[in-house]
RNA sequence: CCAGGGAUAACUCAAACCGGCAGAGCGCGCGAUCGAUAAUCGCGAGGUCGUGGGUUCGAUUCCCACUCCCUGGACCA
């Protein structure tokens, strides 16, 4: 036996021993759950994130802001949607080559985690100081804090996760209180008495944002108001008659507070006669208040607009009090009785009513939501309670005229769910029509510049969020940034004892912030805020010295719509305005709007603190329901990277078109982890034939490449270029239209890659010479692919792409890290060459044809693997034109057993018309010539012929140039392999 | 109720700007292979393009109406 391996004693037993078969080390199994946390390991102990941002400094800045997370609980899968979106983008645009940090933030302050320290507290915290009871918070928020940032850190999202920004950190503290003194001292904050939102449960006033419609049930009942006044001044033909209106209410509590019945001035009212009593109601609801309040058998004696009704009085149905006729047009004629009972201190419209006709506005409701100086039969009690004694009450004078329950929608608090109130208390409010000058000095307001900023300097992201936004402004009422809770920045205000006024002082006001930065908000709760006052500091208004410190808190939304200050001001390497903000769609109400608020009202070097705004859907499960913690459908992201990888969380945000709301479930999740295995099994599959290569010494010229090989490294920049870009700077990654990446990678791995490329050069890669240019033709094009593609998935596959890197050979000054590198540009792959796509288009084309003509001899039994044929393509002598199939494949006879994965492929000219082609249909535009070609083809497949090589399994024809025959010990070679065997050093020589 | 967005294969996504046989992957069924092997390859079935009208020789595509889902807003008395 003399066939010998070149080096070493160890003789080859088999043939199989003398492939290239593929190898590495790179597993199969990629065991995600165990090797995340490892590499994360790793990247740490790098450190990474700081080499990304030490390898960009100087590069253009691209800057996305962090909205940041509330911090009360672990994350969901909206959480994770948001972060890895983010992640992506600020991943591509590194890879892009800006200089792109991200320093992720987190909510800390607000009533959420108020509560949770309340109830955990009990009664403890009724007798415990200020500054402890801010402890408790402070420790709660930081749990949650942590805890999401190891949950984020381990979803493999980059970031300065090591010193994130908080909106309760000292500094961010000092910020808040900073920017709510620029608006106090630029004259957008007054302290004003108004109806808001108020939770009786939180014991708080809550902003518009703060309130979610849920379904409620309440009484409805209709209630007698008597006239005072003069009834024939309405009109003659009630002279003398008693006359009263009826009003509809759900709250029969606010009936204490009615002042004022409101009319339509333009509405036709008619009087109604009964037994006596006369009843005057608006014309159009007149049927259905005599169905409600029994009233059918009365007459219509009178008909008169409601402008007749201004001023009249009334007697109020049980209190000692003369209740005003008053005009106002929102009365409406789809509900009630065209005659509206009005409490000024419950109600916006009716606060509004009462202002214009002078009325009391005074509440008397307290925090906790009862009723204070109210008669015996309901003082005391709750709104809600409230409401049947005083039904009674009612009933008792007389005065019910009908009831019934309705099951309507209610303002609810969104924090707690319970049912909120309208109450009129002091708040402290930003103008949102505060007057301001433009830039050219145009005198403006608050909102028209705000609408301005939100047309012209602001990209939205899909593009109706701006008219989503710009309504919302439009619209909008005054911001009522006050809070009555603790665990919040305080309004840091001395209030004028004589007066009530604020103490208006600059000086001041930087002294406080100060105070703020060493000592973060509780410095405001300790006596020690008393001596910031200088001792001899009097009222401006009314003289008094004395004063007392503002109890109520800023509005959360104040605080996280404070982080372009904050945050992007305040750090270094940031500035505000931010590239990108980008969050879920319902931060139209929340952090977008509350930021662009307060950076076009105090903003000093921008108007806007963000040049563009992009929205996340919702996600919901396999029904089309969003995901809530009540149905128990949530999909856990922590739970799938626990069990399935991180990866497959990554892979789910990256394959839904986040524009829409996003579905998922277990079973989608499953999905994608089988769809990633099929991913890191082409990388395995490129590593394994890269064994041993080295593209510095390897890799073979373009010139030099084959046609097959040629063709796929220009598929290769096509992805690249619809993926990122000519430049590395645009295509889908630069529109974060990530789902396109996704699908279009998938589809490159698996159509072009796995299914046609790579299936089609095992035979190369493993019975050619190991050297030989062929091979090395197969491998530079490979390395070159695996190169370009895993930049490519870096963003998203961002713990595979690493690992693939440190096993793919690369050039000698290759940064350590995927995540290092820039994005592959379309000059590295090769130049375009329209005639060779089209010509391979067709070749795929021919393929598919003689793939389905080999399944049916395979099914016929005549052959098992493909290599067992040959195949004899027929094609028609017309077909020689420059397009034609016939010119085609001469041009390619050299590819197309490679191409077919067969034997042996022979062109056999037809003499037969293969087929008539004409138009299919009576005035059908004609057919392209891709049609025609289809028919002017025949494949015909047969056994193979000859002898089968032991070692390529190719047969050859006994009688050419390459047939098998003897190769020193082994008796079946043929004689491409014996070549092989050659050039490897093995000898054929006898014994 | 008002405004915006959406509806394409069981699922995730394409295409149609400018009407002319609707495409992938995954999943499913059948088969091949045993040299990517807890892999790989092939073939196949699956769609009245949400419903109903209109324009047109021809509509998933353009127009109108409607249904359902989502997101905001309003729902006050």
């Amino acid at each position: 036996m003399s066939a010998a391996p070149p080096s070493g004693d160890q003789k080859p037993l088999t043939l199989k021993d003398t492939l290239s078969l593929p190898r590495t080390d790179f597993p199969m199994k990629a065991n995600l759950p165990q090797s995340e946390p490892a590499r994360l390991q790793a990247w740490e102990k790098s450190r990474l994130y700081d080499q990304i941002r030490d390898t960009r400094r100087g590069a253009p800045r691209w800057i996305l802001h962090d909205g940041p997370p509330y911090a009360n609980g672990p994350l969901h899968l909206g959480h994770a949607l948001n972060k890895c979106l983010k992640d992506f983008i600020v991943k591509c645009k590194t890879m892009a080559g800006f200089d792109s940090p991200y320093v992720p933030g987190f909510d800390c302050h607000g009533l959420p985690i108020e509560i949770k320290v309340d109830e955990k507290l009990g009664r403890k915290k009724l007798d415990m100081p200020a500054g402890e009871f801010l402890r408790h918070c402070r420790e709660y928020a930081q749990k949650f804090v942590d805890l999401q940032t190891s949950q984020f850190v381990r979803l493999g999202v980059f970031g300065r996760w090591d010193d994130p920004y908080s909106t309760m950190s000292r500094g961010y503290e000092a910020r808040i209180l900073e920017t709510f003194y620029r608006f106090l001292e630029g004259g957008f904050v007054y302290r004003g008495l108004r109806p808001v939102y108020w939770c009786i449960h939180d014991r708080t006033a809550l902003a518009d944002a703060e309130i979610e419609y849920e379904q409620h049930s309440s009484p409805s009942i209709y209630v007698r108001y008597d006239l005072t006044s003069d009834p024939a001044a309405i009109h003659p033909a009630l002279a003398g008659k008693k006359v009263a209106t009826i009003i509809w209410t759900t709250t029969p509590w606010t009936l204490p507070a009615s002042l004022a019945v409101a009319f339509h001035p333009d509405f036709d009212y008619v009087a109604l006669e009964l037994e006596g009593r006369v009843y005057i109601v608006a014309q159009a609801l007149a049927p259905a208040v005599r169905e409600a309040c029994n009233l059918e058998a009365a007459v219509p004696i009178a008909g008169f607009k409601g402008s007749r009704l201004e001023r009249v009085t009334f007697q109020h149905p049980f209190l000692d009090r003369s209740v005003l006729g008053v005009l106002a047009d929102y009365v409406t004629a789809d509900q009630g009785t065209g005659a509206v009972h009005t409490a000024p201190a419950h109600g916006a419209d009716d606060f509004q009513t009462g202002t214009r006709y002078g009325l009391d506005q005074t509440c008397h409701v307290d925090n906790a939501g009862r009723i204070r100086d109210g008669l015996p039969e309901y003082d005391g009690k709750t709104v809600f309670q409230a409401n049947l004694p005083i039904i009674d009450l009612v009933a008792s004078r007389g005065a019910l005229m009908g009831r019934s329950d309705i099951y309507h929608s209610y303002p609810h608090c969104w924090r707690c769910h319970h049912p909120v109130i309208f109450r009129a208390t002091e708040q402290w409010f930003i103008n949102i029509d505060t007057p301001m000058k433009n830039a050219d000095g145009a005198e403006t307001t608050f909102r028209q510049r705000t609408l301005d900023e939100i047309k012209n300097s602001v990209k939205w992201d899909p593009a109706w969020g701006e008219e989503r936004i710009a309504n919302m402004i439009a619209t909008r009422p005054d911001w009522c940034i006050s809070r009555q809770r603790v665990w919040g920045v305080p309004i840091a205000v001395f209030l004028c004892e004589g007066c009530q006024r604020p103490l208006m002082d600059p000086a001041l006001n930087r002294r406080i912030v100060e105070l703020f930065e060493k000592e973060g908000l509780e410095a405001w709760h300790s006596s020690a805020a008393d001596g910031l006052l200088p001792p001899e500091t009097v009222c401006v208004h009314c003289g008094s010295s004395a004063f007392r410190r503002e109890k109520d808190i800023l509005d959360v939304w104040f605080d996280s719509g404070s982080s372009w200050h904050a945050v992007l001001e305040t750090e270094p390497g940031l500035a505000p305005p931010a590239d990108l903000y980008f969050e879920g769609g319902d931060q139209y109400r929340g952090w977008f709007h509350t930021s662009l608020l307060t950076s076009v009202g105090v903003g000093q070097k921008h108007e806007t603190p963000f040049c563009m705004v992009g929205t996340a859907g919702w996600t919901l499960d396999e029904q089309g329901r969003a995901m809530s913690k009540s149905l128990g459908n949530g999909v856990d992201p922590v739970d799938i990277a626990d069990r399935l990888g991180a990866e497959i969380v990554r892979l789910w945000v990256a394959s839904v078109d986040f524009r829409e709301d996003v579905v998922s479930s277990e079973a989608i999740m499953q999905r994608l982890a089988d769809n990633y295995r099929k991913l890191r099994n082409t990388f395995r599959f490129l590593l394994g034939n890269l064994a041993g290569f080295d593209p510095a010494s390897d890799a073979v010229s373009d010139t030099e490449l084959l046609p097959l090989d040629r063709y796929m490294l220009v598929r290769c920049r096509e992805l690249v270029e619809k993926v990122c870009g000519a430049d590395g700077k645009g295509g889908w990654y630069g529109d974060f239209q990530f789902h396109r990446v996704y699908h279009a990678v998938n589809e490159f791995c698996i159509v072009d890659l796995s299914a046609f490329y790579l299936d089609v050069l095992k035979d190369r890669l493993y019975t050619f010479a190991p050297k030989g240019v062929e091979r090395r033709s197969a491998q530079t094009v490979l390395w070159r692919i695996a190169e370009a593609l895993v930049r490519l998935v870096a963003p998203i596959l961002t713990f595979t792409s690493d690992e693939v890197w440190q096993y793919l050979p690369g050039m000698v000054d290759r940064p350590g890290s995927v995540h290092l590198a820039w994005f592959p540009t379309v000059d590295e792959l090769g130049s375009a060459d329209p005639t060779m796509m089209a010509d391979w288009r067709r070749l795929l084309e021919i393929r598919d044809k003689v793939l389905i003509a080999l399944e049916a001899q395979r099914k016929a039994g005549v052959i098992g693997k493909a290599l067992e044929s040959k195949v004899q393509i027929e094609y028609q002598s017309n077909s020689m034109g420059p397009v034609g199939d016939g010119a085609l494949l001469k041009k390619f006879k050299s590819s197309l057993k490679e191409l077919l994965n067969v034997s042996s492929v022979d062109l056999v000219v037809s003499n037969v018309e293969l087929v008539d082609v004409g138009p299919n249909r009576a005035g059908a535009v004609p057919m392209s010539n891709v049609d025609i070609l289809n028919y002017q083809l025949n494949p015909l497949i047969l056994p193979a012929e000859g002898h089968k090589c032991d070692r390529c399994w190719n047969y050859y024809a006994d009688d050419g140039p390459q047939r098998v025959r003897q190769f020193g010990a082994w008796p079946n070679v043929c004689g491409r392999c014996a070549g092989a065997l050659r050039q490897m050093g093995y000898s054929e020589d006898a014994k």
